[in-house]
DNA sequence: TATCGACGCCAC
DNA sequence: AAACGTGGCGTCGATA
């Protein structure tokens, strides 16, 4: 449509993804955002609206996932037919599709979240003392990040800190945060080498985990699980580039893994103790485990269920940051978060 | 009719 | 040229 195109795809093809058909909405391209309006809402529809309301089992009147125990290979959980782990929450309209998901008349339903736990478990495990500090007092993460980054937090340099830490627990490249920031890459680098400066600790684990994984072929999490990486010595640069940022990534990702099932795997006994034998688990989203209950017993339990989250690492690992939990509830689990 | 790869996009 | 981790699944077109 005489736009010059950004390369990309494997195909050869230019890509139309949302990354592209923002810039050229920005640039003017009227055609662009209504093309991406569109996309969300024939997203919404066909991958929930449609298919989540097919699923509802006739005998139950419920929509029932499978949970796969080796479906990730850091350890998480995958969910699928249907796949309850990745329902809208980010934008309002995806958000009703997560309403749709009610309690029983007299029930509620409860969502504990862990907040921010791969990042509370990097401030362990590679020992940042400035992040440590910031997490055992409660502080805005992403803000302290944003104040020792670049002098003074504001809505641009805190959205920045948060990309930036989200960067750290997936292995960061030059490239890959540049184009998330929207820099060239050596000013990318410029903030790696900052960050670095700033949280000493976290170039030292990247450093020690990639030896570790290049002499033993595998990472390991706090519990002592394992993953391996047959490609870490591969001569292919992309390949081995790829697994040494899995490799980084695994024993933060595994470790919450790890984590949050051994919370699982307590719960229902110890609610049982407390005389909540009735409430219901219902499902894992990585980080959040969603109950059902009768709204009377909501106060009773949340405590509970607080507690056995919090308290999941111990006491074989003793963590240096707490693991805190945010709890909501509601009629919905929209309403729940 | 079934399967596969490419593309794109939802979640954590 | 170049996407930073882990997944599942929708549509489309090619193929069996």
């Amino acid at each position: 449509m005489g736009h010059k195109g950004g390369k990309k795809g494997k195909s050869g093809q230019y890509s139309t993804d949302q990354s592209v058909l923002e810039g050229l909405a920005g640039s003017g391209v009227p055609i662009a955002g209504k093309v991406l309006d569109w996309r969300q809402l024939a997203k919404l529809k066909s991958t929930y609206t449609d298919a989540l309301q097919a699923a509802i089992n006739p005998n139950t009147g419920r929509v029932h996932t499978s949970y796969s125990l080796v479906g990730a290979q850091t350890g998480r959980l995958s969910s699928t037919d249907p796949n309850l782990q990745n329902i809208p929450i980010r934008t309002e309209i995806g958000r009703e599709i997560r309403k749709a998901f009610v309690a029983e008349p007299g029930n509620v339903l409860l969502a504990a979240d862990y907040s921010q736990i791969e990042l509370r478990l990097a401030a362990h495990m590679a020992d940042v003392p400035a992040l440590k500090e910031a997490f055992a007092r409660g502080e805005d993460i992403h803000a302290r990040t944003a104040n020792e980054m670049f002098g003074h937090v504001d809505r641009d340099t805190r959205a920045r800190a948060k990309t930036i830490n989200f960067a750290i627990l997936y292995g960061i490249s030059r490239w890959g945060l540049g184009t998330r920031l929207g820099v060239p890459a050596d000013e990318a680098q410029a903030m790696i080498d900052r960050y670095f400066e700033r949280f000493p600790g976290i170039q030292r684990y990247i450093h020690e985990t990639l030896e570790s994984v290049r002499e033993r072929g595998y990472s390991e999490t706090l519990f002592g699980r394992k993953t391996w990486f047959p490609r870490i010595r591969s001569a292919n640069q992309a390949e081995r580039a790829g697994s040494e940022r899995a490799a980084i990534n695994a024993p933060i990702q595994g470790t919450s893994a790890d984590i949050i099932k051994r919370a699982m795997a307590r719960m229902m006994p110890t609610l049982r103790e407390a005389g909540l034998g009735h409430v219901r688990m219902l499902l894992q989203v990585h980080d959040e485990l969603v109950f059902e209950l009768p709204e009377g017993d909501a106060a009773a339990a949340a405590p509970i269920i607080e507690r056995v989250m919090a308290e999941a690492a111990g006491p074989s690992v003793k963590l240096d940051v707490p693991l805190g939990i945010e709890i909501g509830t509601g009629s919905n689990w929209g309403d729940a978060h």
